[in-house]
RNA sequence: GGCCUGGUAGUUCAGUUGGUUAGAACGCUAGCCUGUCACGCUAGAGGUCAGGGGUUCGAGUCCCCUUCAGGUCGCCA
């Protein structure tokens, strides 16, 4: 093994190289993909970041050379000199971008050897997540996560470009913070000087923000790391990356024609796709009505439609009955699909339903004149009649019908209407659908709590029309709050805060914290807010699935470069650990229950 | 916390109704080879069938528990 001098210096990365090169002398520095050993001709792929290329050894190497080129394995790092020369006749390969040419070594030096990887460096890899994630420094290798990291950094420089070009302010702000009382589970830090005390990390920098707006930076962005103790999902990690914003002296378009400006420029600037079109808007209940989702995929149709009037008087206990209970009877036509759905994968979309409470799955189908149906033979003839009229169902269409509250409604055909259509396969991933929701609920009821809790966060700014509800009717008020949303997937979120004392103090009213309890919580803010506070409002994307979609990408992990699997661990350092006692009782922690005890 | 799917050489997988000594490909090791690039040829090494328990004359295969990984509901202001 030898080490690096003064004179061994990078000229180029691998794929750089190019037949307008040859005849030059370069240096290299990667890995090595492969080693080719032909007897008294050696080929070494060389890989770095950008790519790979062919280094050639032969008959004109020095032995010395040809004798190390003949020891290198797989993963071994290596330092190249020599000159870039066309490939013989014959001997081109068009399958790598840089096929045309290879370089003749003439000085070598192996950096470093490796020992044979647990799994192959090579693209596609299909080997079990468990096993990438150990050796997550070799699964970065692979070329296309590599990719994902390296266009994740060029996303990033262009959001940072934008909003520095906007006159925002990049401000960090603490990653030991209060702990909050609402909303998503902390990670607790304890404190070494202050004994049954905790730091959390932050969910979010909401609280600095709006701070910096009383403070007088009036335009804030940070890339901000955010971390939540809730279980993950394919698009989840505990913790997770924000572009977060706060402008002050704006209203809700202010807010949304920014950031709608910032995507532009982002798919403008990365995908090369001009959108000159404002961004469509519908309102939460709208949303609800229609897609039965606050975060409608607006790709395609199958629209969700009440059809409570044409049942609610029928034969059919299930229909009529869900209407009676206050509830819905509701349906989604796929127009032109009866015959992709067999009776077998009716009964899948029924489990599928029934993951989101919803008892089962009404169907009618007219596959083509040839009818059939779950729940047809219950009602009248006219009462048939009624629902297809209404659906608008033709020949070759296939209905599926869910009655129950409103929320297992809605929750069900919202969700069933994404799952058809991933199920037909016209759901395509460069087809970029934005859709702002605008006036969300301020507060969603907790059934089991018997309480209202703030659907954003407390801080929101209820529509000047509906603050009278707030002694009235809570859950009828509606927020200046707005989610942006991309093709299925929440991107980001925001809202218009309250800088008005009074209502403030209504809404933590209506939250159900007293005088007592809102110092407590949110004393420091509330002070702060004494001092003189500029109308402020702002939004945050999350940058991880942001990245997914503009890769095409469903796995949040592959756009991390040092995920946490589904329990949250991770499993390269295998955190979290154990400490030791030493720590925890400097900490003055007492462990009550481990992984081990736990029952 | 609930439900579902999976765990067999280093890797990806096959393994029949429960039946002899658990196979293949790739990778790895050694040898040969002057135009390979998924090099080729020859030979070889490599297994706690995730772990534990049970049923059975006999378990990779059936049952139970545990564990790990994945998906999802709840959860995620």
């Amino acid at each position: 093994m030898a080490t690096l001098e003064r004179t061994d210096k990078r000229s180029c990365y691998c794929a750089e190289l190019s037949a307008k090169n040859v005849g030059e002398r370069i240096c290299l520095m990667g890995w090595a993909q492969r080693q080719r050993d032909l007897g008294s001709l050696i080929f070494i792929d060389l890989r770095d970041r950008t790519g790979i290329v062919q280094l050639a050894f032969d008959d004109n190497t020095d032995r010395n050379i040809f004798a190390d080129a003949f020891s290198v394995r797989s993963e071994y790092v290596l330092c190249a000199k020599g000159v870039v020369r066309h490939r013989g006749e014959g001997a081109v390969n068009k399958n790598i971008p840089t096929g045309e040419i290879e370089v003749a070594i003439d000085e070598f030096k192996i950096l470093s050897k490796a020992q044979t990887p647990p799994f192959e460096i090579v693209e596609n890899s299909e080997v079990k997540n468990e096993l990438r994630l150990k050796h997550r420094y070799l699964d970065l290798r692979r070329p296309d996560l590599s990719r994902n990291i390296l266009e994740r950094s060029k996303i990033v420089k262009i959001a940072r470009d934008y909003y520095a070009e906007n006159g925002f302010v990049d401000i960090e702000t603490p990653i030991l913070v209060k702990p909050t009382p609402e909303g998503a589970r902390d990670y607790l830090v304890p404190s070494r000087v202050h004994p049954g005390s905790f730091y959390a990390l932050p969910q979010s920098p909401q609280i600095y923000k709006q701070i910096l707006m009383v403070s007088g930076f009036d335009r804030y962005f940070q890339i901000a790391k955010c971390f939540r103790d809730e279980d993950l999902r394919a698009d989840r990690q505990p913790e997770f990356t924000q572009i977060d914003t706060e402008m002050s002296f704006v209203c809700e378009d202010d807010v949304m024609n920014m950031h709608e400006g910032f995507l532009k420029y982002l798919f403008k600037q990365y995908m090369g796709i001009e959108m000159t079109e404002p961004f469509l808007r519908l309102t939460w209940k709208e949303c609800m009505e229609r897609f039965g989702s606050d975060k409608p995929d607006m790709r395609f149709g199958y629209e969700l439609q009440n059809i409570s009037d044409e049942v609610k008087d029928c034969g059919f206990k299930v229909f009529a009955g869900a209407v009676e209970a206050g509830g819905s009877v509701r349906a989604i036509n796929v127009k032109g699909a009866a015959d992709k759905f067999s009776r077998k994968e009716i009964d899948a979309l029924t489990d599928f339903v029934k993951t989101y409470k919803a008892k089962g799955l009404a169907w009618y189908k007219n596959n083509n004149g040839e009818v059939t149906s779950s729940y047809a033979k219950f009602l009248t003839d006219e009462e048939n009649a009624r629902i297809i009229n209404r659906l608008g169902v033709e020949a070759g269409d296939v209905v599926f019908i869910v009655a129950d509250k409103d929320k297992v409604v809605f929750d069900a055909l919202g969700a069933l209407r994404c799952e058809v259509a991933k199920k037909l396969g016209i759901l395509k991933k460069d087809d970029f659908k934005f859709l702002w929701v605008t006036e969300f609920p301020l507060f969603e009821y907790d059934e089991e709590e018997g309480r209202f809790y703030a659907m954003h966060h407390p801080f929101t700014m209820p529509m000047e029309e509906d603050i009278p509800l707030l002694d009235t009717d809570r859950g009828a008020v509606r927020a200046k709050a707005y989610d942006i949303v991309l093709n299925g997937t929440e991107l980001g979120g925001g809202s218009i805060r309250i800088h008005d004392a009074e209502i403030q103090k209504k809404m933590f009213e209506c939250l159900g914290l007293d005088e007592e309890a809102q110092q407590l919580k949110f004393g420091f803010l509330l002070e702060a807010f004494k001092y003189g506070t500029p109308p402020h409002g702002g939004l945050a994307f999350g940058l991880d699935r942001l990245v997914m979609h503009l890769l095409g990408i469903d796995d949040i992990r592959e756009v991390i470069a040092f995920p946490k699997v589904q329990n949250a661990s991770e499993l390269m350092s295998m955190c979290p650990a154990p400490t030791d006692q030493k720590a925890l009782d400097e900490l003055c922690i007492a462990v009550t229950k481990t992984e081990e005890t736990n029952e």
